[in-house]
Parts: C-alpha cells; structure tokens; sequence
RNA sequence: GCCCGGGUGGCGGAAUGGCAGACGCUGAGGACUUAAAAUCCUCCGGGGAUUUUUCCUCAUGUGGGUUCGACUCCCACCCCGGGCACCA
C-alpha cells in the first residue's frame, strides 16, 4: 500500500519525458499535423494560476490529439520585450536584461513543474538578437515596399511609459493600457508607421474565413476596430471666398444631401485658418477654436461631451441643390476621419441634430419613412415615383421647401432625427427613390458631373510602432546628411543594442542618450551618420513568433517556408479575449504581408481561436496589482501539478470565468487520492494478468455491469474532449465511473483480474490528458511498461460496441406531460409494449382513470407521453 | 446609446426539445477508531399531505407565446458582466 505522493511521482516521470524526449517532435508527414499553441507569456514575476488555466487547456488538447495519432507542435517561448523590464531596471540600478532572465527562469521553472507537453528545443525569447534580427529584416522588406514608413504625425504620448502608443494601445477613450489611471497626450513627432491600411480591405474580407471558427465577438471586435464605410467623397465650393480650394466632405447618406444646412469643419482642418483671415469676427472666432483645440485634447468623455462650433462667416454651395450653406467649425468633426469635414443633415443625423438645436440651424426632411401607414406617413401618397427622374435627368431645381410641398406632410422641421433607411422626399429629380437606389443615382450624378466619387474610408489607421524606450527592437535605419534616410543593410543586420544604456525614464529616448550607437555610418557613402534611436513596438515581436517555432535556430531566415508549410496555419490558438484587436490584428496583417513576400502561402495564420475565461478571486481578476494572486508554484508546492490542473479545467467550463476557491480544490485533491489508493489496491493482482479478449461468455452481471458503465463514460468523455471541450463535464463523469467502481467493491468477488484491469486501465486513460503523472504511474502500477504520453486513446470497436449497450431501459412515463412513473423494460422493447406496461402500471391508471387518451406520443428508449382528456 | 455574453439549490456548475439540479464544495447523520484525522456509506431546492413508505405541488430573472412536452425555441421586459462609442 503505498500513499499517493504527488511531489514523487511528478518529478519522477517529467525526468522520464526529458529523458525519452516524447513530446520533441519534427514534421513528418506521413502523419496528420496539429499546431497548438497558447498565447507567448510576458514574463513578469512569478505565474499565477490565471496564466496556468491558459496553459492547463493547451495541454489537455495537445495530449488528446498526440494521444489519437496526431504529430502534435506545442512549444512555448517568451515575449521578452517591453517596458515593465525597463522601469524594474531603473528602480533597481540594474540591466533590464537581467530582470528579464531572472523572470523567464522562474516562469519556465513553474511550466515544467506542471509538466506540460512543450517541445522545449523550440523555445524562443523575444528579446534576443537570434530572433530579434528578423524584426529588423522584415522591417527592411517592407521598408522596401513602401510598407514602412517616417512622418510626422499627431502621436498618442503615455506620460508614465515616456513612449508613444499605438491608437489600438489608447483604451477607455482616452487612457493609457498599461497605466489605466493615466490620460494620453497628443504631441507631434515623427514617427514610423506599418501601412497595415493598405491591407484594410484583405482584414475586414478575410474575416468570413475564420466565421465558425474564430469567437463572434472576436470577429466583431476585429470588423468594427477596422471600420470600414462606403460611401462617397464630395467637393462643396466655398462661395465667398477667392482662390480657397473646395472643401471636401465625406458622407455615406449621400441621399440626404438637400437637407444639408452647413458645413462642419474640424478644428483641425487646414482651412480653417484661410477662412478666418477672411472672417468678420475673426478676433472671437479664433479664440473660439483655440479653446477648442485645447479642450480635444482629453478624449476621455469626447462622447458625451457637449458639442460646440461656431460660424466662419462664409458658405459654401451645395452642388445639388444649389444652396448656400453656411460653413461652420465644430468640435465633434475629427480630423483623422474623413476628410476633417461633413455635411451637417440635421434631420438624419443625431449627432448633425444635436448641433443644429443648438445652434438654429434649420432641419429640412428630405428622407421619410418607407413603412405603410405609420402614424407619421399615413397622410403621405403611395406613389412618390411620379416626381423621380432617371439618372439621366437633367440637375434638379433648387428644392421648395416648406409648407408649399403639400404632398408630404413633412413641413421643413422635425422633432426627432430619422435616421433609416426610407423614401427620397424634397430632394429634386431624386424624390421618391429609395434610399439604397438614391445613394446609387445620386452619386453616379456626382461622378459624371465631377464633384464627387465613390469612397470607401476606414476607421483603421496605420500601425505606429516607434517606441522611445531602450528594451526593444532597434529600427534599422540610419540617417545620411548627404543621402537622407538608408535602410542597413541585412548582412549588417542585427543591429544590437547597445549593452551599457544609461536608462532614466525620462527625457529623450535612452538609445539617443548613447552616443556609440547613435554614431554610424553612411551605407552609401561611408561618411558620418546618425542612427535611427526609436525601437519596436513589441506587438512586432509577437506578430510573427509562432512562425519562428516551425524552425526556430534557422539563422538564414526568419524561417524555412516549408516547414512552415507543413505546419501551418496553427489548428488551435489558445489565450485571452484581451488580445481581441491588438495582437490578433497585427498577427493577421503580418501574415498578409509574408505571404505577399511569398514566405507562406496562407491567408490567414489561426484557423480556430479559443479565448478562455479568466481566473478571478473575490471577483476581480487575479493580478499583481491586486493582489489577489494564488502563486502557480505554491500551488504545486501544495497539492501537486495534477491537483492544480485538475481544479481549474473542473471548476468551470474553459470559456467561463473561474472563481478561485481554496475549498473547493480540495475535491479534486481527494479525488485523485481516491483513484490512486483504488488502482493501488488492485495493481497486484492485475499487473501479470493477461489482457482480457471481450469474450461476453460466462460473465458475471457485476462483470458485464462495472464494463458497461467505462465503456458508456469512455464514449461520453471522448465526445466532452473532442466535440464540444466541456472538461468540467468529462471530469464529472470519471469521477462517476470512480463511484461506481467503489460501490462495486470489494472486485476481487465476482471481478476477474483481466476485466478490472480493462476497467482500472481505461479509466487511467482518460484521465491522463489531464492529470498525466498520476496516470503515467498508475499506468505503469497496473503492469504497462511502454509510457501512456503516446499510447492510443481508448475507442470502442467489434465486441465492446455490444457490451456497452444498455440490456435494459428506464422509460419515464408522463401523462399530459408530467412524469408519473418510470418502467424498467428490457432493451429492444416496442412502443406498445411499453404502452401497455405503462397502462398498466397503477401510478398511471391514477391518473388516467376517467380520461379518454386522446394522443400517445412515443420517443423510443427516451419517454412515453400520453395525452389525455 | 449600439453590439455581444450571461441570469438554474447555501456555493461552483450539469442538462440545447424528453425524469431540472449530474459531478464537486459546504452542511447533517452513520460506520471504523480509545480518540482525532483520514477513509467508507447515507441524506441535503421550497411548500404541503402521509408518517419509518410514498404521493401531490411550486420552482431554471419577469411576463406572454409555440409544443403532447420548454432551463432549452419565439416575442416583450428587468438585472448583471464585457466590448464599442461624436467614425459622418
């Protein structure tokens, strides 16, 4: 009798697994592939069982899948770089190099202890020149294809980080993502961009690839960060103004614009300057937009911010009606959308409305509801067509508005702002249309008269990745005062960082602060030049790392592209919902971008996305900050890997958020002491026995019943792990089956020795891609000597398909729907058999007694219904 | 405001049209023990009737609907969580 001793037998066989190298694997294709993989880790102090949820999940199904034959990839690596890294050092007086390596040891430490299946040779770590080289090389490829680029630009500027954000890295309107408390700046400064814009449409289109297999959500994060709107771009002259060029607008209700009553212009805009020169109250105006461009730059309540504008004193011409409008200034237009200007439709925008309101600005109807006989319609005529023209009429007059259009009962004002779809009314030759084929004709008007043309504008912005921080890529330019900026070239690539930074976190950035490497030279002329001192966003790093892990020493190439063939793309990528946007976009344009350069021939690197819940503790979600934390490491200290593993796929379904509850693990802790101490006692008397044929001869009924139930579990986990990844539930039902084995006891009456080991082995088993060293030694307790990490999973073929079928049914009998008894009958047992058992049967008769049965409803095996009256 | 999730015992959760509450935690009782721990067994949604057995009834956020039958499907609403939010 030996006790379970998780502390013993884990190191035991993680010893085994190094030793025998069972989870290193290479392509082969003469086997199925299976790339699975959990999102890179930031190394930062010690692991918590929040991350080890995520690495718990991986491994079940990286175990599964080697387990049914698959050639598994499962490697592990480390996003290295970043900013955490950097202030410990400077709080510490140390190199961030050393704060990084010291937390990759303790991190790589705690996922071996938890033994999970990685393929540690293909480890990776960011940070070092081997794989940070191929940021730089693959920068110089797009550099050379115009997809890198330098400009001057609004930045968003994190005070507390001392660098730049990406748009994407600005969170809650207008706060940093890593120091939430803190707002975002906006300077100017020149930058380097990726033209992830350029790939826009690719982004948005490729997205129905991944529809299925990729979380909804997800997808519509990702549609609706890129933005994309159709619509149309169109030129409004400024009236009264000489030599000011027009003012362009974009709109996507082009079928709205004879309710246009002004121009609004960002504050931004560049004309606005022009045409205040110009303006009668250009002393007051000016102030206005100064106060204006100071208010903007806290984005933080932007939305329900009040809005506010005023008049430039000109107008501009609408080029389908005719009308003046007057051109305004107003707040809530951005610059970075569009064009920087609108056409404000006060009755079929609300935002347009809200201004209009203010301001006094008319609202004239031009679209009316197409929905019969509404309230507001009733009155209208049915057939607007009469006043429609072809797109060949001629320009339309300018609209009467007002009371004098009597055939609608629109009267030039409005209570509310109707902004759907609907009927043309008081918009020229265009009335009547509807609205899809209004915006069709209108802007083919457009076109052929040339002030406008079909447009299509994207919320998504170009990736800016300078960062001006130490403890990352260096961007691999230099600059030349002859020959301007060159990119270095790639046999002098890497180019290192400097060892010896003086880092502060203040100031300019640190690689600027150094003056050994700032000093360059020329490429071109060998003279004397500067180099480039912004590093890399670290989202560059882990856009591409999983590539590197289908050849990560290759010291050629980024990667050889037909390992990558073979491997990819990833079948299961698995992390948080937190990298909705950020990382998953930028992973996606990278590999639009590799493919372009023809590196890989997919479009998409992630076939199926897997975002798990959070582990949380009092609620909130474990973290550093706080400290809330269950230590990954004092976890296994206390109960073993195979405890820890086994808690957090039970507690809840792998979507599902986790409350952490210190009682609760116990159960599992107690379970895996049940199961031992049961294989245990029989590895005796099971280790040399032969294994059993399936012969259903001569079976005793306690024999054919303990088969029956692991086969019924077997069939039923299976589907829990490969179908529907419902852990909780396949752990249920082993520790059914364990119930049922100990309710059996003592097996050595009635049990053969070769039929408890076919129960005691498949129930190990099944256990095993979750709690795997526990079930390699009960494995190799119950006689096995070749290793369980790639034995086959357990499936029911030829005679095991009958002896897992049920001899003898419980029916649930209802009446009217309600159940009144259950009938035991024997498998194969027809509707009316069961009907009359039932009829017969004295808790139905009670209830049927003085009814006529008017109906029998009959599912069969499943439930008898009778319907009476 | 818009778009996603979600709402089931004291708790985590199970059941995706067919016996609601599997499995686990907590709690209660029993067995073993000098005793304790560990272990093993039994019970554990509410109300009522009957009294060691069993039966009835209510109950899956609320109100309707579809169906022989609804946690599950449809409609409306309430609450919780998350995401987006002057994107023209």
């Amino acid at each position: 009798m030996a006790d379970y001793n998780p502390q013993e037998i884990e190191a035991k066989w993680q010893k085994r697994w190094a030793e025998a190298r069972v989870f290193e694997t290479e392509a082969d294709s003469s086997k199925p592939k299976y790339y699975v993989l959990e999102m890179l880790p930031y190394p930062s102090g010690t692991m918590h069982m929040g991350h080890m949820r995520n690495y718990a999940i991986g491994d079940v199904v990286a175990r599964v899948k080697r387990m049914r034959g698959f050639n598994v990839l499962h490697p592990m690596g480390w996003d290295a770089f970043g900013l955490p890294a950097e202030n410990a050092a400077i709080k510490n007086n140390t190199h961030p190099r050393v704060w990084t390596n010291n937390n990759i040891a303790e991190f790589q430490r705690t996922l071996r202890r938890f033994g999970f299946s990685y393929d540690w040779r293909r480890e990776i770590s960011t940070c070092e020149p081997e794989y940070y080289r191929w940021n730089q090389w693959f920068f110089l490829r797009m550099l050379e294809r115009g997809l890198a680029y330098r400009k001057k630009s609004r930045v968003n500027w994190c005070p507390k980080c001392c660098t730049v954000l990406a748009n994407e890295q600005v969170v809650n309107g207008g706060y940093c993502w890593r120091h939430e408390d803190t707002l975002v700046e906006s300077r100017e400064l020149e930058q380097w961009f990726l033209k992830t814009t350029a790939y826009a449409d690719q982004l948005v289109d490729d997205l129905k690839e991944l529809e299925g297999s990729w979380p909804e959500r997800v997808i519509t994060m990702q549609r609706n960060w890129i933005g994309r709107s159709e619509g149309a771009k169109l030129k409004f002259v400024v009236a009264d103004v000489k030599g000011a060029p027009p003012i362009e607008i974009f709109t996507t209700r082009i079928d709205t614009i004879y309710g246009a009553t002004a121009i609004i212009l960002a504050p931004a805009h560049p004309l606005v300057a022009k045409l205040l020169d110009d303006s009668p109250n250009r002393a007051e105006a000016e102030s206005q937009l100064a106060q204006m461009k100071q208010s903007s730059v806290k984005t933080a309540d932007l939305a329900t911010a009040e809005k506010v504008g005023f008049f430039t004193g000109h107008h501009a011409t609408n080029p389908f009606s005719g009308e003046k409008i007057p051109i305004w200034v107003g707040n809530f237009v951005l610059m970075e959308y569009g064009t920087g200007a609108i056409m404000a439709v006060p009755a079929h925008d609300e935002r347009d409305f809200e201004f209009a309101t203010k301001y006094n600005l008319p609202k004239p109807a031009v679209v009316t509801s197409s929905k019969p006989l509404s309230a507001e319609t009733a009155g209208q005529p049915k057939d607007f067509r009469e006043n429609a023209v072809g797109s060949e009429g001629a320009p339309p007059p300018v609209s009467e508005r007002g009371s004098s259009d009597s055939r609608t009962s629109f009267s030039g004002a409005v209570e509310q702002p109707f902004t759907e779809y609907g009927l043309s009314t008081n918009s020229g030759a265009f009335s009547g249309l509807p609205s899809r084929i209004a915006i069709e004709k209108m802007t083919a008007f457009a076109e052929k008269k040339g002030f406008g043309r079909r447009e299509i504008v994207f919320r998504l912005r170009d990736w800016g990745i300078s960062r001006q921080r130490y403890w990352g890529t260096p961007i691999p330019v230099v600059y030349c005062p002859d020959h301007g900026l060159q990119p270095v070239p790639y046999e002098d690539l890497p180019v290192l960082l400097p060892p010896n930074p003086k880092l502060t976190g203040e100031g300019e950035s640190p690689l600027a602060a150094t003056p050994e490497f700032v000093k360059a030279s020329c490429p071109k002329c060998g003279g004397p030049a500067r180099r480039e001192t912004d590093t890399m966003d670290t989202f560059v790093d882990s856009s591409w790392y999983f590539y590197r892990y289908c050849d990560p020493h290759n010291e050629k190439a980024p990667f050889d592209s037909v390992k990558v063939g073979y491997w990819f793309p990833i079948d299961q990528y698995i992390g948080g919902i937190t990298h909705a946007i950020l990382h998953l976009l930028y992973s996606r344009f990278w590999c639009k971008v590799m493919r372009d350069l023809g590196l890989v021939g997919h479009n998409e690197p992630i076939s199926r996305l897997f975002t798990q819940g959070m582990v949380q503790k009092g609620g909130v979600a474990m973290s550093k900050s706080r400290g809330n934390v269950v230590g990954a490491i004092d976890m296994a200290e206390k109960y073993g890997a195979d405890t820890g593993r086994l808690y957090t796929l039970f507690a809840a379904p792998p979507e599902k958020d986790l409350e952490w509850s210190e009682e609760s693990i116990e159960g599992s802790w107690r379970f895996l002491n049940r199961v031992f101490r049961l294989v245990d006692k029989h590895a005796a008397a099971v280790r040399d026995s032969k294994d059993w044929n399936f012969d259903p001869k001569g079976m005793t009924d306690k024999e054919r019943d303990l088969i029956r139930v692991t086969y019924q579990t077997m069939t039923r986990v299976t589907q829990d792990f490969e179908k529907r990844w419902h852990f909780n539930s396949a752990i249920a039902q082993i520790m059914e089956l364990t119930n049922e084995i100990y309710l059996a006891e003592p097996l050595e009456n009635g049990v053969r020795p070769e039929i408890r080991k076919e129960v005691l082995q498949i129930l190990t088993l099944l256990l095993a891609p979750m709690t795997p060293h526990i079930a390699e030694e009960m494995w190799e307790m119950l006689g096995n000597t070749d290793g369980l990490s790639n034995a086959p999973w357990p499936i029911l073929a030829g005679e095991q398909l009958e002896l897992a079928k049920d001899n003898e049914l419980e029916i649930p009998v209802q009446v009217n729907g309600r159940v009144r008894t259950t009938l035991k009958v024997p498998a194969g047992a027809t509707e009316a058999d069961v009907a009359a058992k039932a009829k017969a049967d004295a808790a139905v008769a009670r209830h049927v007694e003085g009814k006529r049965i008017v109906k029998q409803i009959y599912v069969p095996n499943k439930l008898l219904n009778l319907v009476v009256q």
